[in-house]
DNA sequence: ATGAAAGCGCTAACAG
DNA sequence: CTGTTAGCGCTTTCAT
């Protein structure tokens, strides 16, 4: 040691205040030479702070969650944290093995979607954790959990009110996983939109069991059946693409014949000849707020019986190549 | 406490041999009883060892890497380990930093892929570094790191031979960040196979700036000009897209006028009508040796001065429906 | 087989 | 401003 004491060093390190140039330079002397480097596992034991968040998608293999991570993990990383990424696989039980192990690691906060909103396991088990969670486009009734939720409703009603705008009244809609919030909201959009324009919801809407599942046939009959969709509102790259193959096979072109949307953007979509308008969330936008929604509860002087706090994030529509007015000449 | 003393507290916990069954069972009634959850920072602390590993891929947001960690999460949860997940982005500063924080963290374990492999801070880091090191997909001269290797060398020698045997003499190749292992070595095998056919390879290698660039001009261009392509090997989902494209726009159809086959499978390659062959590995096999290579250094008796040790996995090579002979009848 | 006691490496409360 | 001291919650000798 450079002859001060731990104490010193202690506060060296940790940039307080009360500490004198002299002992300063000799600690930063000393940690220099040495190599010193604090243990984090000593810190987080004493100061009961691991610096650690821990975060639960059901599986980052989903574009969607990998973006979302990608964007928490700078995020946090700005501010020390780093994260812990566990798998729940839509699973019940998966999913409380996770928690119960991010509550006995002591993470600092958790991030997670679960993929069942209703089972009072899981509610129980986020209620019982002694750090602040942010569910992740969830809305868990009965938990005491800060909430993220995306503008899905609005968003759709967008999509389609800018279809409507161009001629467009008969809009299929593909998506996947008909259980979870992201899908409930994102028809109830639809259906407000056709509502709204004082028209009814034609039966166009295509659920697809898992989000890696092709709508190809489905669309295609649709196609050639009598009423055809002139539009399409698809989520995700795999439904997407699928149906892009089934519009191409009737001899469509798009956007002359047919008009083309994306739930979610990609550098599929962007780079799509044409390009395809997406509805888009600004995932380092929605990373900002789970880490502000975290840190609050974090701060020294917070209120630890604050109500639960919710953010609504917004969707935006980018316009691109991959929509025209109906019947319009190219 | 329920009437014994720390220590056989702990006993009971690390499930030590010596402890009567009495003992045992006042403890675990008493845990049930008080909820006891342990601390894994005290445990990590006095045991040194966080049953934690560290893992640093340049971007998630890249699918086989999403895999790739998907497949680790599951094969290390077995053994109550859990995964840090760090971004390197394939800038030497931010990997230094994760690999640092690694370190500074404790980590039992660290799988990574860095982005330059020859890096000099980079290889006298992870020489550095106290805990066992597994490079994926990487070889980085100079290191005393375990090393994971994919056979690009014989999965592309094996692919370009099936496509020969089918009549495909111009096969070109379309691939990304031409500077990383993955990618020297498969245009290494790409030469290689058609050197043992007797052949020199024609001048269609595509080398794309990132992997979501689009090979949609490049390829229409080799297609319609002289002595174009009947077959093409491609790399990652977005290159194969874009590539589709291209070769339906000139009117070919796939397989009878035009042969593909995908670098990496994915639901897009299998689900794709018609479906795709394709080169893969296996994520779960992947991860099993990768916690081999890692559990076996951290076994009690493990020789610390143990040599490097490499393990090479193989590619499998799908055949599906993308590929035919050449001038083949549908 | 069990209890007592000594730390792991740090932070924080308290004297000085 | 600095040094001393008491733990954080465990594991691990060492006695018994």
């Amino acid at each position: 040691m450079a002859g001060v004491s731990v104490g010193s060093a202690s506060r060296v390190l940790n940039r307080a205040a009360n500490v004198s140039l002299d002992v300063r330079e000799k600690v930063e002397r000393a940690m220099v030479a040495l190599q010193y480097q604090p243990s984090h596992t000593a810190r987080a034991l004493r100061s009961r702070s691991s610096r650690t968040i821990g975060c639960m998608f059901s599986d980052v293999t989903n574009p969607l969650y990998a973006r979302a991570f990608r964007a928490l993990e700078e995020s946090f990383r700005a501010d020390g944290y780093m994260l812990l990424l566990a798998h729940g696989l839509n699973d019940v039980q998966r999913e409380l093995e996770s928690l119960r192990t991010f509550q006995a690691r002591g993470m600092d906060g958790v991030i997670c979607a679960p993929g069942h909103e209703q089972a009072p396991e899981l509610v129980a088990m986020i209620n019982a954790m002694s750090m602040p969670v942010v569910l992740y486009d969830r809305k868990m009734p009965g938990t005491r959990a800060d909430t993220l939720l995306f503008d899905h409703v609005d968003g759709m009603k967008r999509a389609c009110a800018h279809l409507f705008g161009l001629g467009h009244e008969r809009i299929a809609l593909a998506l996947w996983n008909a259980g979870s919030r992201p899908v409930r909201k994102r028809i109830e959009g639809y259906r407000a939109a056709y509502r709204g324009a004082g028209m009814a919801a034609p039966d166009l809407i295509l659920r697809q069991p898992t989000p890696t599942s092709s709508v190809y046939d489905e669309l295609l009959r649709l196609l050639d059946g009598p009423d055809p969709p002139t539009a399409l509102i698809a989520q995700g790259t795999h439904i997407l693409v699928s149906a892009l193959r089934a519009v191409a096979r009737t001899g469509r072109r798009i956007p002359a014949d047919f008009s083309v949307v994306s739930i979610g953007d990609s550098d599929f979509t962007q780079t799509h000849d044409p390009a395809i308008s997406a509805l888009r969330t600004d995932a380092e936008l929605v990373a900002a707020h789970a880490k502000a929604l975290l840190l609050e509860r974090l701060a020294p002087g917070a209120d630890p019986m604050a109500p639960p706090r919710s953010i609504t994030v917004p969707y935006d529509l980018i316009e691109r190549e991959s929509w025209a007015a109906r019947g319009a000449a190219v």
